[in-house]
DNA sequence: AATTAACATACAGGCTGCATGTATGCAAGA
DNA sequence: TCTTGCATACATGCAGCCTGTATGTTAATT
């Protein structure tokens, strides 16, 4: 009974606002792409103005920001959720992998994650996104593998990075229809050879 | 002595525009990425005008395709031109990653095959030309291995598709900067791992 | 000479970002 | 409580730029 109709606070405005601004880009720049989606189209289907529109972002890559940090979020927090703890090395990254890929199969998630955000914002910015959201989940995996010897002694930072790369790159490929089934063989033949010796 | 100077001057003109707008979108758009380079900037460069960029290519976009065309098969060129014959399959492999890396090397290559031109054309379309280019070696490579048994049951496409990931990865690092010996070494770790059991 | 290729010029439409205008919530004093 | 002043949350209009196309012009080819 706190807030009655007729008090809308500005506080809940602004973020309804928002939300629809988010809503309408999510939605049109998952279906057409960035660069295809205008201003004018997103700010109709928000059923708001682009003045609300450069009022609660600085320009339209700056929406695309937003919009990145909160796909970014999502993922962060699903794969949290299903943190199951010791096992092997090979079974702890394999349960890492298979949630990163489930969390990416989220609608257009892949899309806005790994094609049009890199693509908007460049890939140092999608990067340090990556590093304040999910954090270096993977490198401390790399870590923690090595500091048993399951790993021989090379630098850790560039194989996390190319890890990094064939995840996104399955993820994709699942996300788009591709065999989930195959791709996750292909990344367990990948972590397991690395594990080995 | 087929043709004669008279008969060449029209094609040699024609090619000499569109080498002008090649390079003026070249190093402008390796410079300021594609969506921050106008066309108005490019024939300007060029010094040609607009009306001879639309007469070459049929839009923005088709001039970016043939640039990524050009890119592309400058680089099979050169992996093809140092192409050393039987040798282990781990040492063939990263011979072949290697020449990648040294090809990719070239300034503003891998930010025209990796990050502008994917944007721009998509992934589909950019697989397509990395078919009709490079060909497929890097699965052709692996169905090898994989007849000798250096490779277990598993479907050899996915893994093919993160490798190539991987290696683009590893390119675009070394490219920008990044450790080359690191990278190569955590590239021979992931190819080493996959050829092993 | 006629045709056609290779450009050059001019124009229409759309989009982005900003500058300015307006209404509503909010906070504080009389 | 009321109202007075200010800040917030938008709305509207405008200027500049860019893209793609349509039309005009020059020079080579037939």
């Amino acid at each position: 009974m706190q807030d009655a109709k007729p008090r809308r606070k500005q506080a809940e405005r602004r973020a309804e606002t928002r939300r629809a601004l988010l809503g309408a880009a999510r939605k049109l720049i998952v279906a057409k792409g960035y660069a295809e989606t205008g201003t004018p189209e997103i700010v109709k289907d928000a059923d708001v103005t682009r003045g609300a529109l450069y009022h609660h972002f600085s320009d339209k890559a700056d929406l695309m920001r937003a919009l990145v940090h909160q796909e970014a979020a999502a993922v962060a927090s699903e794969i949290n959720a299903d943190t199951s703890t010791d096992q092997s090395p090979l079974d702890a990254f394999m349960a890492g992998a298979k949630a990163y890929f489930s969390a990416m199969s989220a609608p257009g998630r892949a899309r806005i994650l790994l094609l049009e955000g890199p693509a908007v914002l460049g890939l140092g910015e999608m990067a340090e996104i990556d590093r304040e959201t999910g954090g270096a989940t993977l490198l401390e995996g790399l870590r923690h593998a090595a500091a048993q010897g399951a790993i021989g002694d090379i630098p850790l930072e560039p194989l996390a990075d190319l890890l990094s790369s064939a995840f996104d790159r399955a993820a994709l490929a699942i996300a788009n229809g591709g065999d989930s089934e195959a791709y996750e063989q292909a990344t367990k033949k990948l972590l397991a050879g690395i594990l080995k010796a």
